[in-house]
DNA sequence: GATATACTTGAGTCAATTAGTCGGGCTTGC
DNA sequence: GCAAGCCCGACTAATTGACTCAAGTATATC
């Protein structure tokens, strides 16, 4: 399991569509405003998310994302594995001689316990573990976590704190070329 | 918690300075033969792994590198995080908007809302649970991991399994023996 | 004290990967 | 038939991870 910025914002991108989903198709033109994502890599990622049948698109005017199943049903570790393709974090490729391959400069010497990968089980118990719990998170309950939040901040909102609304995260790091971060 | 090669070699590393630890200094030039890692590389890991207290160099002659302490007090976490540097995984580095509320119990949802990363929560649970894991495995148990496997294959050559070469594939996959369940 | 062994350090190289951009197409509602 | 919006593949600048090199320093043994 790759854990990069690419899954990150992926999963932030889908908690935005599925927050306004029952409005109808969300345009990525939107969702990259709202959450300061650049439109092209929206559609890049949106598309790997529609051919995992994760979402639906409508083309034409009006058209946009819409979610192609419920919540419940679409997990962290399924929108992760949609937009970063390659799966197995085990390192050493599933196959037990982990170390031979690739190496520079000779493989192994002889009389050593060689053929399986020490550390083998260690990684592939860990990877588990990991897909386990991203896939014991639904969509559902980040975006039901999300409306609390919300709810909160507007209380405090109204208790005297002045507005901020399109709340813009920069997902990016100091020193990146092109258009500087938003605002 | 940052998961890349430098980690895995280092832990390799360290089970075989483990297996071989009683019998004096460990030199990096035996440790690099037998597990195929260069030895500018070890040199590279070494350095951090006694700057972090987890071995002890001996100089000159005879010299090599011992463990300093006990198997049973390294854990998989503290090699990683010796090698591999800080840097959490969060991915939403402490610097941005992700106002970050001093995270230790690690709850969802807490109080104070910033509206920000939306995401925040779902990435340091996850980070949690990893070092969880990874503190969970101690040096000790893999090293009897190790012998066990050893024990076994060679008991299988003087069955009188013909020899095949020293490819010996570990059948049983009883996921990681010895490791205690995690919840 | 000469010498060989082995640890120590830091700077440098190189290739793969990441995080995007660009620009042109295709579909469809109005 | 135009424009809003999705679609797609080629391209690329930075970063980083993996690894090397060279010049040390410390110490045991003869």
């Amino acid at each position: 399991m790759r854990l990069t910025t690419k899954g990150r914002f992926a999963v932030t991108a889908m908690i935005d569509l599925a927050l306004r989903d029952e409005g109808g198709p969300v345009t990525l033109a939107a969702i990259s405003e709202r959450q300061g994502i650049s439109l092209s890599y929206l559609e890049q990622l949106f598309g790997k998310l529609r051919r995992h049948s994760i979402v639906e698109s409508v083309r034409g005017p009006g058209g946009g994302y819409t979610m192609a199943r419920t919540l419940e049903t679409v997990t962290v570790a399924d929108i992760i594995a949609a937009v970063d393709e390659p799966l197995d974090a085990t390192m050493c490729g599933g196959k037990e001689d982990c170390h031979e391959t690739g190496r520079v400069g000779g493989g192994l010497q002889e009389g050593t316990p060689k053929g399986q990968c020490m550390t083998h089980d260690l990684w592939a118990t860990l990877n588990k573990k990991m897909h386990e719990y991203l896939e014991s998170v639904t969509l559902a309950q980040l975006v039901r976590q999300q409306r609390d939040r919300m709810a909160a901040s507007q209380a405090a909102q109204q208790a005297g704190a002045p507005a901020v609304q399109n709340v813009i995260v920069d997902h990016r790091k100091p020193g990146v070329r092109g258009t500087p971060a938003i605002a």
